[in-house]
DNA sequence: GCGCCGCATTGATCTGGATCAAGGAGTCCG
DNA sequence: CGGACTCCTTGATCCAGATCAATGCGGCGC
């Protein structure tokens, strides 16, 4: 099999309901644009209008450029993961692959025609944007009102919950993208995030194994820096 | 014609499509909840789970408590507008009238069930929510990378788009919400909004005509103080 | 139209996180 | 297995915006 069919088919099994029918199905498969991304790359959509993104395989970051030098990192998105890259308005969005990556890039009208009649895959897609939205509203609060230690808090529960494995008893996780990623998903400098880590290894709450590796030991006590005002506990 | 008949029609208008049938648009006339709120009154959903709103008359801001004294102004929304609000996770979420509201209020389960046949209201809630992304995406980069004098710039911009009339030859708004609003939209405190928009006015930039009144004078001046990296001009 | 109240403005000071500046340590490749 | 390069950590200083503290003034009730 091709990897262009090894990455459709997890894309038809997540997103397009099993009894469609053949030629709608086939549609799609025309649609989509089979992206292979080494680690770093990125996908630019110069050619302006909304796009709809499925990650086959890999791990990707949605960055808005907002001016010179001053990037924000609006989303990570895993494997199985569908999402909206917006058209660029006053912002240009990218999509970076945070290491070897597979996605399925669709223009975001044509998706829709195709789907016009299939509620289920408008629904699927309304699905995702209602999770994408969710997420965005929370990382908005984090940016609007939270401390950095917070916000690092914040970031290693979500990251546990979306990569995390357990490993007797821990939690473990492997972070597939760089400090500056992190920095400039919580608007923060890689010298904050840095420290806050530090911080937090100091106190015993996470051990670190190399670069990319964290093992959160105490769980509750990382909620509680989080400063949520429900589920404090 | 009752209150509730009078907020049902313009939801009906812009969200069921015109060939509905009776049953259907029925179920929705019984599942809606009328909220007509006073100014400042909220909508708390102690009830749990996602609801979805429509603003039929009036203006709406929905706040996210982070904690103690700290709340976060997600989004703000005008009449005509359908907008989720979240089921209470790591935070609670409230609906605030800005002034004087008449607001339909659907559980968001029950909802997505009526419509689940309904491609075109499926659609139509995939819309709203599209918006709603692109508007707290565009939120999260002004949070986390703009400067306070960028994010005032940013949110007069947005407003004069969404509110502003236009009055020889000027954009002229009248802001429904207080500086304590706007403060926690942007992630400033009340004094930062009001210097920067003192700034504004001392650059003449911009107009007050009392609390709530502004009118702008140089919107091109405005968008090159936004920051925004494309139309800069 | 006048006085009161609460929001808004303005000023003085403080501070969390940015910026500037060195080192240190994983990891990759030969 | 070693060398070097890049990313990360740590330390010193700075500054935008928060906080603290008075007034100012628009709008509403009487």
């Amino acid at each position: 099999m091709d990897m262009f069919s090894h990455a459709f088919d997890p894309f038809a099994e997540r997103v397009l309901p099993p009894h469609l029918g053949r030629e709608v199905r086939c549609g799609f498969k025309a649609l989509a644009r089979f992206c292979p991304l080494g680690k770093e790359d990125s996908l630019e959509f110069a050619g302006g209008g909304e796009h709809i993104v499925f990650v086959a395989r890999g791990a990707t970051k949605l960055v808005a450029h907002a001016s010179e030098a001053r990037d924000q990192v609006v989303a990570f998105h895993f494997a199985g993961e569908l999402y909206t890259v917006p058209e660029p308005d006053n912002y240009s969005y990218s999509v970076c692959a945070l290491r070897d990556c597979e996605l399925l890039a669709f223009a975001s009208s044509e998706f829709l025609r195709l789907a016009a009649g299939e509620t289920e895959i408008v629904r699927q897609l309304l699905d995702s944007t209602r999770l994408s939205l969710q997420r965005c509203r929370e990382k908005a609060i984090a940016l609007g009102r939270k401390t950095a230690g917070e916000r690092i808090a914040v970031f290693l529960l979500g990251m546990a919950d979306r990569i995390g494995v357990e490993q007797d008893g821990r939690i473990s996780l492997e972070l597939p993208m760089s400090r500056r990623d992190i920095s400039e998903s919580l608007g923060l400098t890689i010298e904050t995030v840095s420290r806050q880590l530090s911080r937090l290894k100091d106190d015993a709450v996470i051990e670190t194994v190399g670069r990319a590796g964290i093992v959160l030991r105490d769980r509750t006590d990382l909620k509680r820096r989080a400063g949520f005002l429900r589920g404090a506990a």
